[in-house]
This record gives structure tokens, sequence and C-alpha cells, in this order.
DNA sequence: CCTGAATTTTCTTGTTGCGAACAAGTAAAT
DNA sequence: ATTTACTTGTTCGCAACAAGAAAATTCAGG
């Protein structure tokens, strides 16, 4: 297990210090849950990976669950962000298709971090309560945000009045991960997870257009 | 780890004694992965709840990853026994429809069979290559019956002749992972999961019944 | 202010216990 | 007797923790 980077290192404060070690943790951590899975991924290799000795992993995070939920808080913040930053002010369809897009656009680019992300929130089945959650609270603000913007749709008349707010919220959330899952074990076949996403954004169009709109509901570019 | 049943053994076969262990063995499988996860499945605990030695399921099975697959493969077997009686010679949405009706009626009897069915099948995620191919053929089978439904729908008539076939046959399968995966995490919101196999039977009717009809599509129940 | 000892924080080496995997042996059926 | 079913014995690797070494910080006295 060789280390990342060994940079000539100057006498750096305990922030500094903690600040590093964290980051290259992480990142090591990143990259053995993606080349070898969860249960592949050891303490062990985790610290040697990062530069440090067998036991910093285990000694820094406490247990090797402890690591998962924190990578797993650390990934969704930095998520949350981009999403925001994708919907705006959006509301309505318009704010559900911008963060379709918006995860499209992650998914495509395959960074590690988003990758593991998504290997861990599969892990929350399972006993682990902590990563568990973590997770549970990332979907509840993902339903939450999705709801705002139907909400907010039939204020403005842009989505029919009837609609099921929290039911098709939850159609959302849930077919997001089934795609997410395809991605997961057919990473190569990025025109079926272009699809998929295409395809969800049809979904909830069909779900929320007003009925005198439904006919004319686009088909699939 | 107590045993779970203690028979007065008379003399068996070799095929009986087979076929016992083999019962026992999966059974104490299926019990530890609910209680405890994969991960807390050990193969000692899987013997000796079994009624064996710490060694029988290891030498059983060669390797923790090849019972689950074995597992994984025994009730994906009987599932796709109860689908088929489910669906029958039905066609078109109203096979669909059965389809999912079949699946929530599976997911809310719960028993632990499908559960760690479910669980091992979100476990494909991860470098498990033998438990990953088991789940990918199950998956591909499911896709090419669902493709096959449409497409008998199509010859009947019953559903829109530019339907994309393929493309609405993933968006089945993925929404019903999703689906799956909300029930892991939450079992007790049992109304939860009849309202998003409800929901998928209404996606599915808007995007394949023909086009002159699609303004009467019902809404949910 | 400066300098260096005392203290706190960061990280490493040492140890234990447990599980997977396999080897070699015993018991049961053929 | 021979093959098949199963158990006991052993090795190796990892997680978890304990105890020690090294680096940074605080604080004493000039």
């Amino acid at each position: 297990m060789d280390a990342i980077v060994r940079k000539p290192l100057a006498r750096r404060s305990h922030a500094e210090r903690t600040a590093q070690a964290e980051t290259k943790l992480v990142d090591a951590a990143v990259a053995l849950i993606i080349e070898r899975g969860i249960g592949g991924m050891t303490l062990k290799d985790v610290g040697e990976l990062a530069g440090y000795s067998r036991a910093m992993a285990g000694w820094r995070y406490g247990s090797k669950a402890s690591l998962c939920a924190y990578v797993v808080r650390a990934v969704g913040d930095e998520w949350i962000q981009a999403l925001q930053q994708a919907v705006q002010d959006k509301v309505g369809l318009a704010a559900i298709h911008a963060a379709t897009d918006a995860h499209y656009r992650f998914v495509r680019t395959d960074t590690a971090r988003i990758r593991a992300f998504y290997i861990l929130w599969f892990d929350s089945i399972g006993p682990d309560l902590e990563l568990k959650q973590v997770i549970v609270n990332i979907h509840a603000r993902r339903q939450r945000d999705v709801e705002a913007w139907i909400k907010s749709g039939i204020a403005q008349g842009l989505i029919r009045a009837d609609a099921d707010v929290s039911g098709v919220a939850a159609q959302f959330c849930a077919t997001i991960i089934g795609v997410v899952y395809q991605w997961l074990v057919t990473p190569t076949a990025r025109h079926a997870i272009k699809a998929l996403h295409e395809g969800l954004k049809q979904q909830m169009t069909r779900a929320l257009i007003p009925l005198a709109n439904a006919v004319s509901a686009p088909r699939l570019r």
C-alpha cells in the first residue's frame, strides 16, 4: 500500500495536521471503497494509503463504521450544496427537471467521491445505525425539497392542484435510488443512465402538469 | 448460538442428509442476514445455528461469498416461480399491473427469505463477482419479461405503438429497485410501500396506454 | 519578548480476540 | 472397503484498543 503523496513537510500547526490528515484519509477511504467495496476496505490500508501508519484511520475515527459515516456526511454536504446551486430559486417542474439534470451530470462525471457516496448509501441497509441515521437524514431532506417544489408549483398554478404531493415526491426519490443502483452496477452504459433520467423527468411531468396539457406531454427525445 | 431444531435423527440417506443440511443452513443464513446484516453473518454462526459445527457452512459452500450467491439463487428461483404464477398468460398493462401487485404482496408478507434476498441484492454492488453475476441474470430476465409484455401489448393494440419498449422496461425495473430500497430501510411504513407500488402502476399506465385514452388515465385511488 | 521545560495533542508500535479459509482427521452411508 | 458427510486443528488477516514516541503548544523564569 503506497502513500498517495509525500510532500516535504515543514512544521505544521495542529489544525493543519488535523485537516490534512482528514482529507488524505477520506481520499484514501474513497479510493479503496471504489476499488474493493466496503468489505474490502480495511482501516489498515486506509491509513497506509494516506501515508500514515496502519492504525491511523482507526485512531482518528474510532471504528470502520464511523469512518464510513463520516465520509457520507462529508460528501453529502458537498452534494447538497451543488444541488442547491443547480436548482437556484426554480419551482415546480422546472426545479424537478433541473435537479434531475444536475443529478445526471453528477453521476456522468463519475467522480470517485460520488461513487463512494452511493456505494455507502446502499450499505445503509444493514445494522449500522450511525450510517443509517445519516442516510435517512439526507433522504428526508431530499424528499422535503421535492415536496416544497411541488407545493410552490401548485401555488403558482404550474402544477395540477389535486396532485398527491408527498406521494409524487416519494415516487421521485425512490426512482432516483433505483436509477443510481443501475448506474452503480453498470457504470459503462452511459446512454442508459441518461435515458433513465430523461424518463424520470417525463414521468414527473405526466404526474404533475395540469390536466388540460396532459395530452401534449412531450415524448422522450 | 443455539440450534434451531434437534429432531431425533434416525438413519438417513446421503441425499437426505445433504438436503436437510442445505435447508437448515440456508434458513440459518437468512435469519442471521436479517438480524445482523451480511457483514454480521459469520459462517461459524450459520453452522452452529443450523445445528452443526462451526466449520459446516464454510465446508459446504466453500466461502461466505458462495453461500450468499447460493441463497440468492435459491430464493430467486422461488421468486420467479411465484411471479409467473401471478402473471399467467396476461400481456400488456394487465401483466405489468399483475406483476406489480404480486411484488407488493410478496414484500407485504415480508417473509424472511424475501427480505434476505433483497438485502443480498443490494450487496451486488461491490467486488463479489459471483453474487453480481447471479443478480445481473435475474435482473436481465426481469427486464426481458417486461419487454415481452409490452411487445405483446403493442401487437394486440393495447399499448401505443410508438412506446419505447426497452426504455420503459428499464424504467420499470429501476423503479422497482428503488421501491424495494425504501421498503428495506423503512419496513414499518406499509402504507407508503403500497402507495409506491400503486404509483408505479399508474406511471406505467401513463407511459403505455394509447394516446386517445391518455386524458382519462386513472388517478391513484 | 525570548528560551526551554511541562503539558497537550498527534500519531505509532504492541497486543488481543475473532472470523475466513483450509488441512487433516473422524463418523456415517454405500 | 470405499466414498461421502462432517468436525477438530491451524494459519492468516483485520478491527479494536492499550501504551508509548513524536510533534506542537503552553507557560515558567529571565
